[in-house]
DNA sequence: CGCGGATTTGACATAGTTCAATTCGAGTGG
DNA sequence: CCACTCGAATTGAACTATGTCAAATCCGCG
């Protein structure tokens, strides 16, 4: 994992959450304040469960999923960041990770220090509101999580397609599928063998169509009947 | 709904989010920011879905069920909440409330205006904190609950059961049940039966021992065992 | 071309659901 | 104080979605 110059010239700056936080910071502030970019191989670890959140991350490219080992072994995934999506959200609320955050594949990410955001918190309302939607984006998504785990396994896949189509900038019925079967069903909490019938069912019905690591939606309507 | 007067010779003032969000405040400064009581009757809703979220409550004594309502017209339940907890946090991330609140039984809240809280959030790093680590929480809670929902009937009823003894305040193996069999099994995903049969066994294996809404755990060890 | 891990497919096992019937228990009224 | 009622809880029996285990196939890469 290096770490590079931060984001003096970024020309993502003003729509990030980094813009609003090193705004009128100088590089030099900046660079002493601890804001980074780092890459990481696949299947490095951006952080472990207990580590000091020292940082929140951004996702520039690539895919991170985060998950944490329960008593009897078994990995329970919790989410998948893809690119500019939030990691390590939990530093905000508190001093240490919850869950591991582990690469998929090559992934760029910038490194916000923690201590600068909660400092800017209390200098502007924009920002604390900036970071509180954030926290409220994610309450969404474990909602989401808890109503997926109540549905067939049907309707699981189904539902994850569809934020996974709605996360995607692109539009058009392609979406990318970074993460194996058997991580999907850790996601999801089905067997890996169940995730591949519903893949195979779903293409069979003509609603899906597959192609490596990406897939393609050609029925949207079926899915969202099916969720 | 009946609304009475706010804290300020309220005994548990310094251990309280309101404490220190009313610190400071005369009697009249506080009845202007809207801080007060209310008692709801049995089935009262606290706030619905979608509400315009103007405060966020502490349990005083009673207890309420968060939920929603699935496309399919089941009720899931996200969670329950006792004397002292806190209910609608939502408020702090979301303008509007992204849950139902109803009363299991009568029940007595203090309100505390959202306006209030988030102003206060810029004021002082302790408050902000306090909150912060309230959500901390609730991400801990959910993050419980999706865990919980990946293990069998008897792992989800003797994880509830030592969750709500470890909340509660007495010690002893006393647990307050105040929602019904059908609650429960709403939000542990389970069918009303299952949750039934798992009781019954739990009790012909003295682990516990029901009498009426309370009950009583004879046997943690073999609780934790299984969970 | 061939290897090894990932995915898919098949056959079978089972935890938990569903539906139906019974029992319990807190109120209520005589 | 007891009988009655009605919803809640429990019990029973049959069914089903999904898990498990094992075998076959696919696919990317050296």
């Amino acid at each position: 994992m290096s770490a590079t110059a931060p984001c003096i010239d970024c020309p993502r700056q003003s729509r990030c959450l980094g813009g609003l936080l090193v705004e009128g910071m100088t590089p030099a502030q900046m660079q002493s304040a601890g804001v980074s970019r780092s890459v990481l191989d696949k299947g490095e670890h951006l952080y472990r469960i207990g580590d000091r959140a020292e940082h929140l991350y951004l996702v520039r490219g690539g895919a991170f999923k985060t998950y944490v080992v329960s008593a009897d072994g078994d990995e329970e995934i919790r989410g998948f960041q893809l690119a500019e999506d939030i990691v390590g959200l939990d530093a905000v609320c508190n001093p240490e990770f919850r869950a591991n955050a582990r690469a998929l594949s090559r992934t760029w990410v910038c490194r916000l220090p923690i201590a600068a955001v909660r400092a800017r918190m209390l200098e502007t309302v924009q920002f604390r509101d900036r970071i509180l939607s954030a926290l409220g984006h994610e309450f969404d998504r474990l909602h989401g999580m808890l109503h997926r785990e109540r549905c067939s396994a049907d309707q699981r896949v189904a539902a994850f397609l569809l934020s996974q189509l709605d996360a995607t900038i692109t539009p058009g019925g392609e979406i990318e599928l970074p993460m194996s079967r058997v991580d999907l069903g850790r996601y999801l909490d089905l067997a890996t063998e169940t995730v591949s019938r519903v893949f195979t069912r779903l293409q069979s019905r003509k609603v899906l169509r597959k192609q490596g690591t990406r897939c393609e939606v050609v029925d949207r309507d079926a899915l969202c009947a099916l969720a």
